[in-house]
DNA sequence: GAGCCCGCGTAC
DNA sequence: GACGTACGCGGGCTCG
């Protein structure tokens, strides 16, 4: 068989390049990454493969026929960043200077051209391989042309397709179709996602067919179908690539030429690449050097005898670093018992120890007392360091086995969180598809899925060694992707090595000393609330004429607006009537106002009063949450199993469920928060002079914002006045509009607008601060926090004006929101270590945003408010006081 | 019966 | 369309 024609998609290998590469430039500053990047990936494409024929293709600027075809497409793409468009012509030079044939065609797109090349070689019985990162081509895959993914050494062929998307090749098209592209804005049947349209495909062989029966689909996703018609024939045509371009080349053109070696060594010099420049001088002419392609395949080790325990375990004591991971019986962390654990110290290779697989049949197992008796002195060494994917997990884990983890050095989760929070879930499957650019095995496909999932100690140890191996080389590998690029931001690797890094060992010990719960006291306002739900019922009934579902928006919206005929304000989104608060509030009924404290106590009761003692964990009798590092966009925490940060405390009834979360005997309640932190937050990063002496003067802020905005003196500033200050205060942190704040406030729209427009008058500060926020966002794609904590805004250049608006409001929010963030996980990382070593006195139990509740023994009290207090106070200095409201109490509602 | 989405409501 | 960030409930629909 001949060499292969490698064809190359340059455009997808420049934007790659230029996120993945440190933001290299030469000494005057001119950005040279970019470059740097797709030269080395064509390299080492060149010395893998070594073709004879070879072509990079590049997207030409300009309109291309799809947008003929649609004017909205890739409408939401960000022009190309200034520092990537003037890194692209001197690549061009470059790589024609390295003797590679290079096309740029206008008016279609380089995948278009490649398809084109393809097609020609295919039909001449030329291999062909395409090096992409777009999903698209796979629709070339044929006998004759195969996918590469260069990254990871990955080959997609018709097979690969169809592992990858559950369709082969030539239905590749229509799956886009169905699925629609938000990247390139091709909108797809809405709810049809990969899964449906697969499976779709798979059962109608083409969309086609799929339509001539699209009577038969049922249920909301065949009513989208039918309602998408139109738009999928044009899906269609924009996902087709085009395989007839007029080309100036054809393949017997595109031999790999021999490199212009003056031009490279001036280029070479010009963008200070000078390992490769001096390489070519001493060459005096030839090949570029090339990098060695990463190992083929990997090499998973499973160990049963002691011999191979005793190897793994001194290569581990002789490491400076190695990754870790347990695998276990339960997800719950305070009851998972370890099954297996897994080691890896380089990429592609990685060590499994199954310990406690028992399905029948299961073979022997090394004993898992003694082996962890054998790591434990590695694991608890802190001077060699453990890298792992969500470490929390695993701490807890070993702590279940009498194991204090030591030597924490790098969470892949944390790192990729702290990277980008919005790129990716990170958990390991979606990073190693994002930073890998492979697919993982999951733990589906080892233990099944729904009632019938096997728990890992039932898989099969085969099975298991392999994944659990994987897990082990994928966390080096992300590892090794991570590290790099944290390391060239400075700020970044801050967030990271100093606040997200040291925390998460903080939120292990919180949420394993977990919060003490009386299940009496809820257990009684579950009966109560049970009683008064019930008689509110009757009365429902009685007022309805008929028996109803109270908690069904649907039924509930038929009864209202169908049966008593009650003019309906508004709809939902969805089309159904709305019941929400503030709609039932303006209805002129006796109905709505039983409705509403229905619902108000049915939340209480299913959410709180009868669930939260179903979560108390029977040895510790208390609640052992969650919390979620790498969740929230903006750097805040959110907690879950249970979610501590939704408790009740605006009403009565509510505050109730609170003085459930109780002191144990011979402690108290410690709370701290901070007072009014994200204004605060605004004042020093607006530097509004008015904002600023109102903190500074330790005045009231509602009330100071409503003698400015209503024209009073502070002492005659009205209640009233002074609320509708705080609606405008809060507003302001939300970026509300003069629509939502008149909503708000149940007042006209223009009034409203005139308030802000009031506020600004007053505070000048604050609109220029939201105007550069706005702009910051818009140029540069993010915003940042304080501390230099990066927060992406998507749709902030989006041509829909409501998508635009909405990412313009979470832009003025996150710095806000996440700077408080920053600022509370700092304090926290300070309480913590000023608590060390009186750990039985008072310790940290809960966060709640701007709030830190702590467990202290009585005749600590006075010594720890003080503590608290300050190293809260000290974790930020901003240009006013950060002050912080010390309560105590045998319960959090007295604590506050 | 499990899994998912929707509408709604709780917190900061 | 209109207020940012979360989690989680019950209803109701879908699918096997």
């Amino acid at each position: 068989m001949s060499a292969p024609l490698i064809l190359v998609d340059g455009s997808s290998y420049l934007y790659r390049a230029f996120h993945a590469m440190p933001p290299f430039t030469t000494r005057d500053g001119r950005p040279t990454g970019a470059i740097k990047g797709v030269v080395n990936m064509l390299q080492k494409l060149i010395k893998t493969y070594g073709p004879t024929h070879i072509a990079v293709v590049f997207d030409a600027s300009g309109p291309t026929f799809r947008d003929d075809i649609y004017p909205e497409y890739k409408a939401h793409r960000p022009p190309m960043p200034d520092d990537l468009r003037s890194q692209v012509e001197p690549l061009h030079q470059l790589i024609r200077a390295m003797g590679l044939p290079m096309l740029c065609e206008p008016g279609v797109e380089a995948d278009d051209v490649i398809g084109t090349l393809a097609r020609q070689a295919s039909r001449a019985g030329v291999p062909v391989l395409i090096s992409t990162g777009d999903k698209d081509i796979a629709q070339l895959v044929d006998a004759n042309v195969t996918l590469i993914n260069t990254m990871t050494d990955t080959v997609l062929d018709r097979e690969g397709v169809i592992a990858k998307f559950g369709v082969p090749p030539e239905c590749i098209i229509d799956y886009l179709a169905l699925v629609g592209d938000s990247v390139d804005n091709i909108p797809g049947v809405p709810g049809v996602g990969p899964k449906t349209a697969a499976k779709w495909l798979q059962e109608f062989g083409s969309l086609d067919a799929l339509l001539g029966r699209a009577d038969s689909v049922k249920g909301k996703a065949g009513e989208n179908l039918r309602a998408s018609l139109d738009v999928l024939g044009m899906a269609r045509q924009l996902a087709t690539i085009k395989c007839d371009v007029e080309l100036p080349l054809t393949y017997n053109d595109l031999h790999l030429g021999a490199p212009d070696h003056a031009t490279l060594l001036d280029m070479t010099d010009a963008l200070e690449f000078r390992s490769w420049h001096s390489e070519l001088q001493s060459q005096g002419s030839g090949e570029p050097v090339l990098a060695p392609p990463p190992p083929a395949d990997v090499h998973y080790h499973t160990i049963f005898t002691e011999e191979g325990f005793a190897a793994l375990l001194q290569t581990l004591e002789n490491a400076t670093a190695f990754c870790v991971d347990t695998e276990t019986d339960s997800l719950n962390y305070m009851q998972a018992r370890i099954v297996g654990i897994s080691f890896a110290l380089a990429a592609y290779e990685a060590w499994y120890i199954p310990l406690a697989h028992d399905y029948l049949g299961a073979p022997d197992q090394l004993d898992r007392d003694s082996v962890l008796a054998r790591l434990r002195p590695v694991l608890e060494n802190p001077a060699i360091g453990k890298i792992g994917q969500h470490l929390k997990y695993d701490i807890h884990v070993l702590a279940n086995h009498g194991i204090a983890l030591r030597g924490f050095a790098f969470d892949t989760m944390l790192a990729s969180y702290v990277v980008d929070a919005t790129a990716t879930r990170h958990n390991m499957d979606d990073m190693a598809a994002l930073y890998l650019g492979v697919k993982t095995t999951t733990f589906e496909e080892v233990a099944g899925k729904g009632a019938k999932q096997l728990t890992f100690n039932q898989v099969e140890v085969e099975r298991a060694a392999h994944y659990a191996a994987e897990d082990a080389d994928i966390t080096q590998r992300l590892h090794d992707v991570l590290a790099p690029r944290l390391a060239h931001e400075p700020k970044l690797e801050s967030i990271f090595r100093d606040i997200e890094m040291p925390l998460a060992p903080i939120l292990q010990k919180m949420e394993r000393h977990g919060t003490f719960i009386d299940c009496s006291m809820l257990a009684t306002q579950s009966r109560e609330l049970g009683e008064r739900i019930v008689a509110l019922e009757k009365e429902a009934y009685a007022l309805a004429g008929q028996e109803f579902n109270l908690g069904s928006p649907k039924q509930l919206g038929h009864i209202l607006y169908e049966k008593l005929g009650i003019p309906a304000p508004k709809k939902t989104a969805s089309g159904q009537y709305s019941t929400a608060e503030d709609v039932l509030e303006q209805l002129d009924h006796p109905l709505p106002r039983l409705l509403l404290e229905h619902r108000s106590l049915a939340k209480l009761k299913s959410t709180y009063t009868d669930k939260l003692p179903e979560l108390v964990n029977p040895k510790t009798k208390r609640v052992h949450t969650s919390y979620h590092q790498a969740v929230a966009a903006t750097g805040r925490l959110s907690s879950s199993d249970p979610n501590l940060q939704n408790i009740p405390i605006r009403t009565e009834a509510g505050r109730r469920i609170r003085q459930a979360f109780v002191a144990p005997q011979g402690y108290r309640l410690l709370a701290a928060d901070y007072s009014q932190i994200e204004l605060r937050i605004m004042a020093h990063l607006s530097g509004d002079q008015g904002l600023l002496d109102a903190f500074r003067h330790g005045e009231d802020v509602h009330r100071a914002t409503a003698a400015e905005v209503f024209g009073v003196p502070i002492d005659q500033v009205t209640s009233d006045q002074r609320r509708n200050a705080k609606a405008i205060n809060f507003g302001l942190i939300y970026g509300m509009s003069a629509f939502g704040l008149a909503k708000q406030l149940g007042i006209g729209r223009s009034e409203a607008q005139s308030y802000v427009e009031m506020y600004f008058a007053r505070y000048p500060g604050v609109k220029l601060y939201m105007e550069s926020t706005r702009q910051q966002a818009a140029q540069n794609g993010y915003v940042e926090t304080l501390f230099g904590r990066r927060l992406m805004v998507r749709d902030i250049n989006s041509k829909n004006l409501a998508q635009r608006q909405a990412a313009e409001r979470a832009a003025i929010n996150a710095p806000m929101q996440g700077t408080a963030a920053d600022i509370i996980k700092r304090a926290m990382i300070g309480v913590d270590a000023a608590l060390d070593g009186m750990q039985e006195k008072a310790r940290l139990i809960m966060q709640v945003h701007d709030e830190l509740v702590l467990e202290v023994r009585e005749e600590a009290i006075a010594a720890v408010s003080e503590l608290v207090r300050e190293k809260m106070g000290a974790a930020a200095q901003l240009a006013v006081p950060l002050v912080v409201d010390v309560g105590v109490g045998s319960n959090w509602d007295e604590a506050h």
